[in-house]
DNA sequence: TTAACACCTTAGACTAACTAGAAGGCAAGC
DNA sequence: GCTTGCCTTCTAGTTAGTCTAAGGTGTTAA
């Protein structure tokens, strides 16, 4: 099975746009082309992008995919270096879920003060998000610019 | 208690280039400055950054944040609005999350891939990630370009 | 008192990773 | 034959910082 720039950007949830530019950087190193130039994705392909995809999704950047990338090019004698790599790249993203978790739970809170409010609206003096000590700070003091 | 640039990026866990920018971009209204004209912090303004460190983690441009910090001074009337834009960053980072997940158990299988390979090599002719397709196609077509 | 050091300021240059627009090629359908 | 739609390349713009240069201020140390 072969694939058009759209129809892998359709499957992969980025744009053709980005496609084009990991290309262009040479990180989809067997991509062929037709008869008019277009470019034309296989399966390989599909799972070279993936990963790629993957990488940068958990914060990995295009500089350090190109080295994985031709790490895996040059053979079994770089699996030490592979697997360092891919194993701090585990730990970043396990610790970027728990950073995530954290703001989830402040999300959270706003997002139920603001329902509470809807349910059992506040007179407008009791303002929320601590404003109010902000704005008693402003109103007393005058803008310094 | 104040707090100097410094001091709150340290807090924060973010550079004291960005609080300026946060600063520069009219996100932190209430900051005072010294008779030399530092930037001055209090309580107030570090809860104001909490706020924007965590909807800048979880994914929110800068232009809706300030619009949601426009929409806090405004006062109550704009709180369904508030309601919907932090349940919107709810749903988006409880999305987050869950593709991070994902992405983790692709990473999982790598390391767990290279972790088997160091301890049980494997001969040269035997390609991990699928390479061995790849090299096949590579030296049986030439390229195009 | 002068030097060193650490901090701050502003303006503006630079960067990564896209993102989009312009201009044009090719094929299919009417 | 013309439009539609997808593809191409090239170039320019965007976002959100990140850093540098040039300079001001205040404290310590010789």
């Amino acid at each position: 099975m072969s694939y058009s720039i759209q129809e892998v950007a359709k499957k992969m949830h980025i744009t053709s746009y980005s496609i084009r530019y990991y290309h262009d950087q040479g990180m989809l190193p067997f991509v062929q082309r037709d008869a008019n130039n277009n470019r034309v994705f296989n399966e390989i392909d599909l799972e070279w992008l993936q990963i790629i995809v993957c990488l940068r999704a958990t914060g990995m950047p295009i500089a350090e995919i190109q080295h994985y990338l031709r790490l895996v090019q040059a053979g079994v004698e770089t699996v030490p270096e592979r697997y360092r790599l891919m194993k701090t790249q585990q730990v970043r993203t396990q610790a970027e879920i728990r950073e995530l978790q954290q703001h989830l739970k402040l999300i959270d809170r706003k997002v139920a003060h603001y329902a509470e409010l809807l349910v059992n609206p506040q007179p407008d003096s009791i303002v929320p998000d601590g404003l109010a000590a902000a704005q008693a700070q402003v109103s007393s003091q005058p803008s310094t610019k």
